[in-house]
DNA sequence: CGGCATCCGATCGGATACTG
DNA sequence: CAGTATCCGATCGGATGCCG
């Protein structure tokens, strides 16, 4: 049994979301899954992580309805993984990553992959915090409510 | 010599990010430091970590240029840990990660943590993938594009 | 090729005790 | 209060071998 430290009983959608993701290898292999990556041998090529990590990764992803896997589409007796719907939704969260380690992480001119829109080749606008009434926000204009339940 | 599995030489901007951050208690870190934790003994309570696994997380943030280590401000002896441009660069990595939390893992009327507008008490809007010119993207609109250095 | 089983050293994190 | 030091069981991940 798995007996990672948890952080599913806070009241924190943040910690909730760690706990779901589980670690970077998951965390990198939806980012491959987003890059189109669909086969075990895909994800182990791009992540270079032992088969029984991947194999125990990928479990973990579609027990957490986050990965769903398929029949392979090519007819082959093996497995696909795909997004589900709650795994797109992630989408925002590897933009997020990506475009921090974009401007934190290389030098000018140095070699590295890059998010751009399919229909134009171009950069993506980088994301931004937005008030309910559309006002950009920065770390010091937003505050952390408790909502309590009923 | 911490040892921890490493993806810091990745072309990957997403890879480099998770590497930078280290791991998820770095993470939850950040998260209070963006709600107003400073102190040691904040960071404790909050996260509910060993003080030797806080001071570890602490320490190879501010040497990752996330958190600054700054002397107190009330005057003590102690420390105070505040984030840098870097670290409140984060800042749409957490929102898009409680946003995902939020919307997956809490029942309607559940218990939990919400990040408002201070202005208005309000909800943030949800984050949006935008391209150049401003029309949203969903994960099938984008590629992932090789850069090579020069 | 995809996946499982197993071994093993390294690391992690919780607990506790100690310092100033 | 803010750490530091140490111990120890649990877990991790890399490697390997086997099977369909």
């Amino acid at each position: 049994m798995v007996t990672r430290t948890r952080f599913d009983d806070s009241e924190c959608p943040v910690a909730r979301s760690v706990d779901a993701i589980g670690d970077w290898w998951s965390l990198l292999i939806v980012r491959d899954a987003f890059d189109g990556s669909r086969r075990f041998g895909e994800f182990q090529r791009s992540l270079g992580a032992a088969k029984n990590i991947l194999t125990a990764r990928l479990r973990t992803l579609v027990a957490g309805g986050i990965l769903e896997s398929v029949p392979a589409s090519d007819g082959s007796a093996y497995r696909e993984y795909v997004l589900t719907p709650k795994g797109e939704a992630l989408f925002p969260v590897i933009v997020a990553l990506r475009q921090w380690g974009e401007q934190h992480f290389f030098a000018p001119g140095e070699a590295h992959s890059q998010l751009v829109d399919r229909r134009q080749g171009k950069y993506l606008r980088t994301l931004e915090v937005l008030s309910a009434d559309g006002r950009r926000l920065g770390p010091d204009d937003t505050t952390v409510h408790k909502v309590s339940g009923h």
